[in-house]
DNA sequence: CGGACAAGCTGA
DNA sequence: CAGCTTGTCCGG
């Protein structure tokens, strides 16, 4: 064909064809609130909705025969004017600010999610509408030497972590930002600011009615120091000047679903681009904190002084089957006030019954009672014959758990100090009134305070099959000896172990949580663990495809197979890089970045 | 995600 | 081969 004759009738014919399709104004990239869609999407704006319109506003856009709710990301985008358009249908309201639209591209790329996720986080809940007052970003960086110094303080664990705050946000140039583990902690420290007098705004999602978007526009407009939990990270603080994170250790900060990105992480990467101090308060910093600042530990004596005395009991010299009842366990019983007695038993039961066909285990030999001692095995009490768990009438492995083994040590208890005895494990909602109380770990959540604290079976924690393991148990050691408080306050704890020389066990006995980080930074060092390498799990039915398509391109290990891979890297950079070159197969895919459990 | 459309399956 | 299900693609 010599000359493009078709397309020059349609122009004799048409002659405007492109001034009609395309609406005039100002053309926006915007990423949809729809799970799924990982695409941008460029829209015309109107006029009439030009100046509402910025990087960061929430807009509703047609998309495919739906309107749905979207984030605008970049303006005065560059498309060619052939391209048909839609318009912008409305604007919602106001939304994340640019520095926090460009903070969520970034925790899309280190943690291998979408930007969508942390977009609706740093989102206002529910709808604020253009009248938020928004001073304009500004850097409020203390002259310093060191750029953006990021500074781990470790405190005793019953320490008051009020007078931090306070001296933090007086030091602040700006406006602070401070999180907390938990919102009812969060919420407790800003009405404690309050009362103080002291302007604060608390960002959390989960407020009744109206009050969480009000809360967030007094933080959008700046002028308050801004309260929140493990989402308070993308809270808006336009005149940021220190982000400060209580209880950094905390494994709250984690998200577990996926993308399964990171509190302190999150506002490590803000406060540097921001150009700002960082102050991570923990009486056990992890090592993720260490290796990112200095670290400020109080005086040697000091931090004893607020630690509890730790009794020992060791059980190596016991018979195996002796109950959990010791005597020095019954002694702290009759003498301290409060005990409460810790046994981790969770989904490990002394008495199951299948979840389907409802038969009680028994065991298969002997039809004796038959207890699971640990994920994987059922063992008879009276023969002790061991099996898989798995149903021996319907062949099923989905058990319920009829009695854990706190309900048992709650009977034994009882009978051992002669009066009630409450039980705390996750799912029960009330508060025990009790003297001594048994649980799980959800004890220490539960109860505010208490004279003593009694772990009945510490080598669980100890060598659970975790690589956190140590780490956690000596989480759980501090937050213990939060509520019994310090020795000068007479706070116990008492653990029972076979291992009374470990150094988790050492550690608390001598008020030192240096020694867990050195012994777990060896082993995180020969293991290629965090800090020292960058790891993330790859799983779900499109992980085969996923970790095909991913190759072994350079310095990425990979191992494992059968469903379940381990991606590893000396750093995130070459880590993030390697998994963002990966086109995102079809189907359920799960991308661990920083797995906090193997 | 969810609608559109294409390719495969079933019953007359 | 209509009428339906199932699968894959795509959205501005």
């Amino acid at each position: 064909m010599p000359r493009g004759q078709k397309a020059l009738d349609l122009d004799d014919v048409r002659p405007d064809v492109r001034a009609t399709t395309r609406p005039p104004g100002r053309v926006v990239r915007v990423v949809p609130d729809v799970a799924g869609i990982a695409k941008r999407f460029d829209y015309v704006v109107p006029a009439r909705l030009d100046d509402q319109v910025e990087v960061g506003t929430v807009v509703r856009i047609d998309l495919h025969g739906r309107r749905v709710a979207g984030w605008v990301v970049e303006v005065d985008v560059e498309t060619p004017p052939d391209v048909d358009l839609k318009e912008l249908a409305r604007v919602t309201g106001v939304g994340p600010s640019p520095d926090l639209v460009a903070l969520a591209d970034w925790a899309a790329w280190r943690w291998a999610g979408r930007p969508r996720t942390f977009l609706r986080a740093a989102s206002p809940p529910g709808r604020v509408r253009g009248d938020v007052t928004r001073p304009p970003v500004t850097r409020c960086q203390a002259p310093s030497d060191r750029p953006s110094p990021v500074t781990v303080r470790r405190v005793p664990p019953a320490a008051d972590r009020y007078p931090i705050v306070t001296s933090a946000i007086e030091e602040t140039a700006g406006d602070a930002l401070v999180l907390c583990p938990s919102v009812a902690q969060a919420r407790a420290l800003a009405d404690r600011l309050r009362r103080d007098g002291r302007p604060t705004a608390l960002v959390a999602h989960d407020q009744p009615g109206t009050a969480a978007a009000g809360e967030w526009a007094r933080a959008a407009a700046g002028g308050c120091t801004v309260v929140g939990a493990r989402a308070g990270a993308w809270a808006p603080v336009p005149r940021l000047g220190q982000v400060v994170v209580l209880d950094e250790h905390d494994e709250a900060y984690a998200e577990e679903g996926s993308p399964t990105w990171h509190a302190r992480d999150v506002v490590l990467e803000r406060a540097a681009r921001a150009e700002v101090p960082v102050l991570l308060v923990s009486s056990n910093p992890t090592l993720e904190a260490l290796a990112a600042g200095v670290l400020v530990a109080p005086e040697r004596s000091a931090e004893r002084r607020g630690w509890p005395a730790l009794e020992v009991v060791d059980r190596r010299e016991e018979d195996p089957a002796a109950g959990m009842l010791t005597e020095p366990l019954a002694a702290l019983l009759r003498r301290a006030g409060r005990v409460l007695c810790v046994v981790n038993r969770t989904g490990r039961s002394r008495l199951s019954a299948c979840a389907i066909c409802r038969e009680v285990v028994a065991c298969a030999t002997c039809e004796g009672p038959v207890i699971q001692p640990d994920e994987d095995t059922l063992r008879c009490t009276r023969c002790g014959t061991e099996r898989p768990v798995l149903c021996h009438i319907c062949g099923s492995t989905r058990f319920r758990v009829l009695r854990p083994g706190v309900s048992r040590l709650r009977e034994e208890l009882a009978a051992l100090v002669g009066e009630p005895v409450d039980e705390v494990t996750g799912a029960a909602a009330a508060v025990p009134t009790s003297r001594v109380v048994v649980g799980t770990e959800a004890v220490l959540h539960r109860v505010t305070t208490a004279d003593a604290v009694a772990f009945l079976d510490i080598d669980q924690e100890l060598l659970a099959p975790r690589e956190r393991a140590r780490e956690q148990a000596f989480a759980l050691l501090a937050r213990a000896a939060r509520l019994v408080r310090g020795r000068e306050e007479h706070g116990r704890l008492l653990v029972q172990t076979r291992r009374p020389e470990d150094v988790v066990i050492q550690a608390a006995l001598h008020a030192d949580p240096a020694r867990v980080a050195e012994a777990e930074a060896e082993v995180r060092r020969t293991f290629r663990l965090s800090p020292f390498a960058a790891v993330a799990d790859v799983s779900g039915v499109a992980a085969p495809a996923f970790v095909a398509a991913l190759g072994r391109p350079p310095g990425i290990e990979v191992q494992g197979g059968g469903g379940a891979w381990r991606i590893r890297a000396d750093d995130h950079t070459t880590l993030c890089a390697a998994l963002a070159a990966v086109e995102r197969p079809p189907g359920r895919l799960r991308i661990d970045v920083d797995p906090l459990r193997a």
